[in-house]
RNA sequence: GGUGAGGUGGCUGAGUGGUCGAAAGCAGCGCUUUGCUAAAGCGCCGUACUCCAAAAGGGUACCGAGGGUUCGAAUCCCUCCCUCACCGCCA
């Protein structure tokens, strides 16, 4: 959520920047927030005057009864006052929530530096690693290879939960185990995390304080009856882990890592990379998480996307990082980094990263601060990446590593987990 | 799910209709005293919004949340949430 008063102050230094990302309702939407604020405010002021005045008097009539005076007169002017306050009260309660729900609505402003570009045509690349894998022989794509060595189920997955929906079964179950472990045990005992198993049920104020809702509801599943949402990521309840608290600056930053399943109802996109486990509505994620001062959250959002870095450095997998341009940015971002792997099978790069920093977007949402060395109270900046998402992991891991016998070789690194050296 | 007891500032804890944004204590900060430590004394010590060009300084709101009663609510009434205890159910 942005700032009001920076909105207030410099509201042509906001619209610039967030007309970078290419969507002119947002533009709009500054004007008509400024215009509810300037009513609010307004209709704020008169209501206090009001409140005070019956304060004053109400505090009269306490002293006149005491002195045993009469106070009929002072009585029925205060509920004069009272009526015209009922009426204030409802005006202003209505101007702060449509200037709330407006600011809900509004994205981030991108980072004053990211590159201005209309989609995913103009993102940046950053660097790459490794390279494409030499594969000898006849090259399968992960869901023939899939197939025939069993390592999932896509038909049968289909008829437990519909399409899009996958069923990894044993060796393709047991590497799906294992690589999850593998990242948490490299994220809390070489890059400092600390391990979270959280719900995967979050309340809707979780889903507003890390910026699903209100705008996404539609990619989310809910249950109505009891208003929870299924997690499309981590990053929710792990964020929102601290949401309504100030934390101690000694503290930060706080540096999280969970697995969890991510469910997404992926609406709109049905057709789309959709092709085996690319594209599924439910999967697993090792998440990163990270709240920090605000001095320090560009320093550590690289770290971040190192730490996502090096779990396809460690299975010796060929990747290039890209900076997202602002017209592909997303909604509560500052500035991302997507990683993405090198699929053999698909002969193009699968995203399993999106390394964000958030600044204070999240934390004013959710209102999570921080206690500086002055005591001042200020938002914490937050970030998050996956480090990494499972599915397509799994899919270039078996396509870069298949053997020209038609067996896959796991990785050395990986071995220890798997308990074997290859599938076949 | 049932019954009972609770939810007040960083913490403990008083406050059952009027000058209560809230006693007192602890913790914290500053000053005085002091060779140091300790102790004592004095003062400061919540958040958000808002008014003023700004500072200084005002104002309003907030005692789990939301409604209601009243001229006036931390205090009375209703609903909900949460915590604790016991009972029931259950992996």
């Amino acid at each position: 959520m942005l700032d009001i008063r920076l909105i207030r102050e410099q509201p042509d230094m906001v619209k610039t920047r967030i007309a970078t990302r290419g969507n002119a309702d947002d533009v709009a939407k500054i004007d008509e927030v400024l215009r509810v604020d300037a009513e609010r405010r307004q209709a704020e002021t008169a209501l206090q005057q009001l409140n005070a005045d019956r304060k004053r008097l109400s505090k009269e009539i306490g002293g006149k009864r005491a002195r045993g005076e009469a106070t009929e007169e002072i009585e029925t002017r205060v509920r004069g006052i009272g009526d015209q306050i009922a009426l204030l009260n409802e005006q202003t309660t209505a101007a702060d929530e449509q200037q709330k729900q407006i600011l809900l609505a509004l994205p981030n402003l991108p980072h004053p530096a990211a590159t201005i570009g209309k989609d995913a045509s103009e993102n940046p690349a950053v660097r790459s690693w490794g390279e494409k894998p030499d594969l000898k022989g006849p090259v399968l794509d992960h869901v023939a290879l899939g197939t025939k060595l069993k390592l999932f189920d896509p038909d049968r997955a289909t008829k437990l939960s519909g399409s899009g929906f996958i069923c990894f079964t044993g060796a393709g179950a047991k590497l799906e185990r294992a690589l999850i472990n593998f990242m948490l045990d490299l994220h809390t005992r070489e890059h400092g995390y600390l391990e979270m198993s959280p719900p995967f049920l979050v309340l809707r104020d979780c889903m507003i304080g890390t910026s699903q809702l209100p705008k996404f509801e539609e990619d989310m599943y809910g249950l109505e009856e009891n208003q929870l949402f299924l997690a499309p990521t981590a990053e929710v309840p792990v964020t929102n882990f601290h949401r309504e608290e100030i934390l101690a600056a000694a503290d930060l930053p706080k540096k999280y890592v969970a697995y969890t399943p991510c469910f997404r109802r992926e609406a709109g996109s049905a057709g789309r990379e959709t092709r085996g486990i690319i594209r599924v509505h439910q999967f697993d994620k090792v998440e990163l998480v990270k709240i920090t001062a605000p001095e320090s959250s560009y320093t550590e959002h690289e770290s971040l996307t190192a730490d996502a870095e090096r779990v396809l450095q460690l299975l010796g997998l060929h990747y290039r990082v890209i900076e997202l341009c602002t017209g592909d940015l997303t909604f509560g971002s500052a500035k991302t980094y997507d990683i993405e792997v090198w699929s053999p099978g698909q002969n193009s790069y699968l995203e399993v990263s999106s390394c964000s920093n958030f600044e204070e977007y999240q934390a004013r949402r959710m209102n999570l601060r921080f206690k500086d060395a002055e005591g001042k109270n200020r938002f914490c900046h937050t970030l998050n990446g996956s480090g990494v998402a499972l599915p397509r992991l799994f899919a270039a891991l078996i396509e870069s590593c298949q053997q020209p016998d038609g067996s896959v070789r796991i990785p050395e690194k990986l071995q220890p987990y798997f308990g074997a050296a290859e599938i076949r």
